[in-house]
DNA sequence: TAATTTTTTTAGCTTTGACTAAATTTTATT
DNA sequence: AATAAAATTTAGTCAAAGCTAAAAAAATTA
């Protein structure tokens, strides 16, 4: 079994390696992320490509294998699902949740882990919009994306939304916006990161980010 | 800010302390407890009685200090919320829920457990029948004691039940069996810890082990 | 290509919190 | 009271996981 340090590791490698050539990570990149000094990373890795979880070049940089990804995407379901929980269940607003989810995905349980899956309902995004794997650890990476992330002057379909409270839900009803409506991006504003859109080319309103996040689009052909 | 294995140090020497003289807890019984040689115990009660949470003397024993006690109640009250949780709302059995609450109780975060608290709706007792210390450290001592723990020919009456659920409910139902009812104990059967009870003197009945940790009764006087 | 800068690794140190073996203190027994 | 046994502490070791400073390799620039 793993220390939360070396599940910690696995987890950044991944989420460094989807953005990167080849899934190789550098070791600066690493130590930046964890707030660690080049030399303690160097060492860690050392330790895990040991074990097999990474294979690791000198001067070259670290990337996941099979199993070392296995657990990497187990971590980060564990961390969206208790995300997802303290959001949903325990009414915590979605930018203060981080840091405890960051201690409760190394909590040790699977039974416990798939349990709350099914509390929540199996759901696919986390609060901030992120794919939550599932249990075999496919992340499902349908073509839509977060409002949040849309391009201006676009114009998308409304495809999914990740929270289904009464009041998210009143408030969609109050704009009339439904399933399978046409979004038109119109105007992003930088200071508070709300987005004004237009719909079904007629009404327009000004959608705050705690709104956008929760709503997924695909792109209107 | 402790670490997960200082707060437990505090939570078992308080455990300890609650059954023997003056509150003083011996390095080995501690020891034996943790699982730890006595050495390690040693070093740890000299390290915690620097920082003022215990009161150590060599040969003698240990004692929690005010603060030390507090930090202790802390913990107790995370892993009781947590173990009522597993079961409440995740549907664990009472029986596998300690391995998970001992990780569980060391998260850190006094806004989770305060919202646990509530979500949960201020439960006073775990399920195992052992009372959750409130927000300030108080620990409800009712007279009343867990119908498992009933002494045999003795009659008490039921005073409150740990389980709302409606499983629970409707079988409180059909035994006909409401809060202020007189139970007397008739026979308690090693073999399954179950307990044969006769309800206002009338109708009798086997309380499973399960069914009698969510029963709580004071003395008829 | 040679020199310089940046990145990465190596070497050696620190703390936390375990361990065993040996020494000491306390308790129990003759 | 003297001795034996049990409990506890001290001393020294180890692994995990961090650190800094110095060395080495790679990348960049002159």
């Amino acid at each position: 079994m793993l220390s939360s340090v070396e599940e910690n590791y696995l987890k950044y490698i991944f989420q460094l390696s989807e953005y990167s050539v080849n899934g190789v990570v550098k070791t600066n990149d690493l130590a930046y992320k964890l707030e660690y000094s080049a030399a303690s990373v160097t060492d860690m890795l050392k330790k895990l490509a040991d074990k097999k979880l990474v294979s690791y070049k000198k001067y070259y940089g670290v990337s996941l294998t099979k199993s070392g990804q296995q657990i990497a995407v187990h971590v980060l379901r564990k961390h969206r699902l208790w995300e997802t929980f303290l959001v949903k269940k325990l009414k915590f607003t979605w930018d203060k949740i981080h840091d405890i989810a960051e201690q409760l995905e190394h909590i040790q349980s699977d039974e416990l882990i798939d349990k709350m899956d099914e509390y929540l309902g199996y759901p696919k995004f986390d609060p901030h919009g992120d794919p939550i794997p599932n249990k075999n650890g496919t992340i499902s990476v349908p073509n839509v994306i977060c409002l949040a992330d849309a391009k201006l002057k676009k114009t998308y379909l409304l495809a999914n939304v990740n929270d289904d409270s009464a009041a998210f839900l009143k408030y969609l009803n109050k704009i009339q916006l439904q399933l399978g409506d046409k979004l038109r991006i119109l105007e992003k504003e930088e200071f508070d990161e709300t987005i004004r859109i237009a719909v079904n080319e007629k009404q327009q309103y000004v959608i705050s980010r705690e709104a956008a996040l929760n709503m997924f689009v695909k792109e209107s052909k």
